[in-house]
DNA sequence: ACCCAGAATGAATGAATGTTCATTCTTGAT
DNA sequence: ATCAAGAATGAACATTCATTCATTCTGGGT
């Protein structure tokens, strides 16, 4: 029964309760990562402040130097998770042997690429605010060049795997790779700035028929 | 002889000369302008402080609120100057009649979008500081999204001619426009962030390929 | 039932920054 | 030579923000 009862109390966490919960550590740093993705969404990287962040986490401005050393860090931690999910997501399908076929493989990738919904706008806008100041910031560059050096050569071994399979001629996997890297990119960015001008459904099609001109025998 | 002594010590305006200097309100917008593009890619936009970009143009902290009323609005009236510069660049190329060749006049657009020095770099690292804001800021969508949509349209109708003129057949003009777009958007991306990963020449290279794909005639 | 390691809090602090404005200086007209 | 218009200056001000740390509170171990 007392069980119970505080147990409701606790089944809202973001409601009237004040009561101060204890958590492991590193339940709070991705709960704090996660709250700084959607002020850096909501309100631009620059806007981004300490108490905006914990006060989106329901906590503490205390908590953030406690489980990350500095502001400086806590943006780190954050670009490193976004930049690990993406890229991981990219990898765990390109080096898929659950999807055997090669063509559906691509298909499947550039869904995780262009597809999903809110979320990912959220991690898009993420992503850019990064890029933005990577020019001024070697620690970000060398987060983003860590990760997408690893993605580049799954993507370029897969082009490789296609080119073999449908016997194209003329062809360069790497520049081919660079290239549907660089337009997937791109595509990001017009979904980003220019929502009106680019839809997701026809970023998808741009997408395609860039691989189709490529691969003709692999995307129907 | 006065004359020419006193444009001997106005010659080197940053030099030790601490004399005031009263000049045309357009000249100093511009000076400010220029100052705020080179710090913004040298610490990044979220790093920009009034002091630093008075400093670098070698003026008073209160003159930047003279000319421009906030440091919000000298960093719009920044995000416009580059805007209008590169797109008014890319249309003039599209648009001249100095180029009849249609396969020349490609040419010419990819240099200039891929060309350039250091400048150009500089110029790219603004672009994109104000691109990772633009998803929390609709200020500065509108102003790319408005020379952003001209150039598209500019872009659209040179790939029309292309197709016509060399009776290109299953092709898209407005979607190959928007992959084009997009394809440099990225590799600008990757020259600014993984600038070992990806050289100029290797950047040229895959947008050349990719145009080559489509209009096999025209590009060599 | 009691205790204490350490998680969590938030008021206080000091540094940084955007903006103001009284004052100084320049230039062209008279 | 004198003057006024307004361009330019920079010290001062008010605000905002990251960081600190003395204090409070929690939950598992005994």
């Amino acid at each position: 029964m007392t069980d119970a009862s505080s147990a409701v109390t606790e089944a809202l966490p973001e409601a009237g309760s004040k009561r101060r919960q204890i958590r492991p550590k590193a339940e709070r740093r991705q709960q704090l990562i996660d709250a700084t993705i959607r002020c850096i969404a909501q309100h631009g990287l620059s806007a981004v402040t300490m108490q905006m962040v914990t006060r989106e986490a329901g906590l503490s401005v205390g908590i953030a130097n406690l489980h990350f050393e500095s502001k400086d860090n806590l943006l780190k931690e954050t670009l490193r998770f976004v930049a690990e999910e993406y890229h991981g997501g990219q990898i765990d399908i390109m080096e898929g042997s659950d999807i055997p076929d090669l063509g559906e493989r691509l298909d499947a990738l550039l869904d995780f690429q262009l597809g999903r919904g809110v979320t990912q706008r959220q991690k898009m806008s993420v992503w850019f605010a990064y890029y933005g100041e990577a020019g001024a910031r070697p620690v970000y560059q060398k987060i983003v060049s860590t990760v997408d050096r690893l993605a580049a050569q799954k993507l370029e071994a897969l082009f490789t795997d296609i080119i073999c399979e449908g016997d194209y001629r003329g062809v360069d996997a790497r520049e081919l790779a660079t290239g549907y890297s660089a337009l997937i990119d791109g595509l990001h960015l017009g979904l980003l700035v220019t929502p009106r001008e680019l839809s997701k459904r026809r970023a998808r099609a741009v997408a395609r028929e860039f691989l189709r001109r490529a691969f003709p025998q692999h995307i129907h």
